[in-house]
DNA sequence: CTGAAAGCGCTTACAG
DNA sequence: CTGAAAGCGCTTACAG
């Protein structure tokens, strides 16, 4: 079953079923309805590859999900980007896009590379737990289209690549002022890598918020982006007694961690100590106390992404896209100092 | 750059590039070498829309995610598929197949037997939540090839429609048996829906482990695969104070709720209850205390699914699959009785 | 070991 | 409003 049985079954030359398929306005409504209803009646579909063959477009997003074999396995631990994905899919399939999901190591970009040059896709997005900077240099210098989900996962911006910007410094703000407002003084953060911008913004934002409310006694632990971070946080603390009643934690991993090494040494969150995150993964809602925390838009993010890979995609004039913004979701590991 | 291009450079026949590309023995060697390198300076790689075109097969087979609107969204709680996911997709990257991920309304086949149709993928597979033997039936009766991850989501098994299979009786019995051996005498169940095979096999495994040990006393709560369901148990035995000394959770959903109920309830888990789940999602090891559960091999699983779908698109003699065994995850939720 | 021709199922100008 | 021709980049027999 081709365009051209369908012509025949419809006494028509294969250019006016064409033309039906194009929705093209050029054929006369009783000619496209019964064309319609015999395309219909066969279940006939246009053969995607002779389309994309002489279209030379696929009408496919490439989803590359990066591991770091020096790391942890892939989605073992995808609390925060199994939506993400979910959201990508959603969006590629409103604007008509197909999404081809891989999966690579950071150290070969060798099969990314192939699938764009065999024509499987017409661009990429990037879902990484690590630096990705060469990869995205290499499909870049290769003249490809390529996105990144997160921010961090790349040393240096380049304006063709399109990554969905969060305003961490004003989250890690609210996060601090929130704290401040139920009385803390001695606020602390446990931070995040110190090459990573989040994790730097983050810091700005909880100085910030300390700066204006005229707390001059900053308590800075500098960590990484997991739980180990924050259990070795609260150890430090603890043995040089200089424990905080209130923790700013850069992520939620370093919330874990930090309300892990509290429960140990007998201390309660929230009514010793209080514990905020960020990112608002899906755990969160399951230890004990739930954690309070900071919401990252990340439905939200994937799909302007995904708009934005689309725009360049179709040679659609850039808009220019929204910063994102983290929101407070209370629930019960913080509590008005005593 | 195309294979004409190539053959040009080489100064040979296209299909002698052809050749080359087949690794066909009947090239001389040099001449294939320097059609490699030729080639590799060129980065050149076959169109695959033109291959596709004319070999009809695509080498890319559909993930579609089947999503129940009247349940929870997708990927907010996928904390058991997202593992099973990875591994389809590395298994199909091993066997040369790409994937294609979907996201779809159970009520509507269509957008998947598009994807059939219109030639985007040689074959399918189903991740759900729900039954979806409608979905199935309409992809078998057009004639396509599909599999399933869960044995749950089909009311009857179809012949050509390959899901990997667990022992769910064997598992439950294993866990059954763990708590008999920890001295427990007063042990029970809460099952999941009456309707799901899966639910009774571990039923049965459960009476069975009973049966063998000569405990006659049995403790069933017919509940459902939800943390509400080992919620209200709990309740339940508290208020009939037939609270028993043990309980297999059919899933680790039902012991999440049932460890809640218990926590306030004042109740010590596992000093005064031990509990045991099924599954040994993500989150058990989260808890406090952290779940004792039977783990299921999803990546084997998945892995032998992909495995037999390309059986079936290759022509492959179809070698019989396995059947997975759940194994004990020792935790913290289980003690023996004092 | 190598070549020339036909065809996969569509789309794209070009005509009328 | 409709048609006939050429071409997208490969693969597949068929010859030699």
């Amino acid at each position: 079953m081709d365009i051209f049985d369908i012509a025949n079954l419809a006494g028509v030359s294969r250019k006016t079923v064409q033309r039906v398929l194009n929705q093209s306005p050029q054929v006369k409504p009783e000619t496209r309805d019964r064309i319609l209803k015999i395309m219909n009646e066969h279940q006939y579909h246009p053969n995607v590859s002779a389309r994309r063959l002489v279209k030379k477009k696929t009408r496919t997003i490439g989803l590359f999900i990066i591991q770091d074999p020096a790391k942890h396995d892939i989605y073992s631990d995808d609390l925060f980007y199994s939506v993400v994905i979910g959201s990508m899919i959603r969006s590629s399939s409103e604007r008509g896009y197909n999404v081809l999901v891989t999966t690579t190591d950071v150290t070969d970009p060798a099969p990314i590379l192939k699938l764009y040059r065999e024509k499987s896709i017409d661009a990429g997005m990037i879902i990484s737990w690590t630096n990705v900077q060469s990869i995205v240099d290499s499909i870049i210098s290769a003249g490809f289209i390529v996105g990144l989900f997160d921010q961090n996962n790349v040393s240096e911006r380049h304006p063709v690549v399109p990554i969905p910007l969060l305003c961490n410094e004003e989250g890690a703000k609210t996060a601090t002022n929130y704290l401040i407002e139920l009385g803390h003084k001695d606020i602390a953060i446990i931070t995040g890598e110190e090459e990573n911008p989040a994790a730097n913004e983050r810091l700005n934002g909880y100085l910030e918020a300390l700066k204006e409310a005229d707390i001059p006694e900053q308590k800075i632990f500098k960590g990484r982006f997991v739980e180990q971070a924050g259990y070795e946080a609260v150890h430090h603390w603890i043995s040089q007694k200089a424990l905080p009643t209130a923790i700013v934690c850069s992520n939620d991993l370093i919330a874990f961690g930090a309300l892990k090494a509290l429960n140990e040494a007998g201390l309660s969150v929230p009514d010793d100590v209080s514990l905020i995150g960020f990112d608002n993964v899906l755990l969160t809602q399951y230890t004990t106390p739930a954690l309070t925390t900071m919401n990252v838009p990340r439905v939200e993010m994937a799909a302007s992404l995904v708009e934005q890979l689309v725009q360049q995609i179709e040679d659609e004039p850039m808009i220019k896209p929204p910063s994102f913004h983290a929101a407070l979701i209370e629930r019960n590991s913080c509590a008005p100092l005593k």
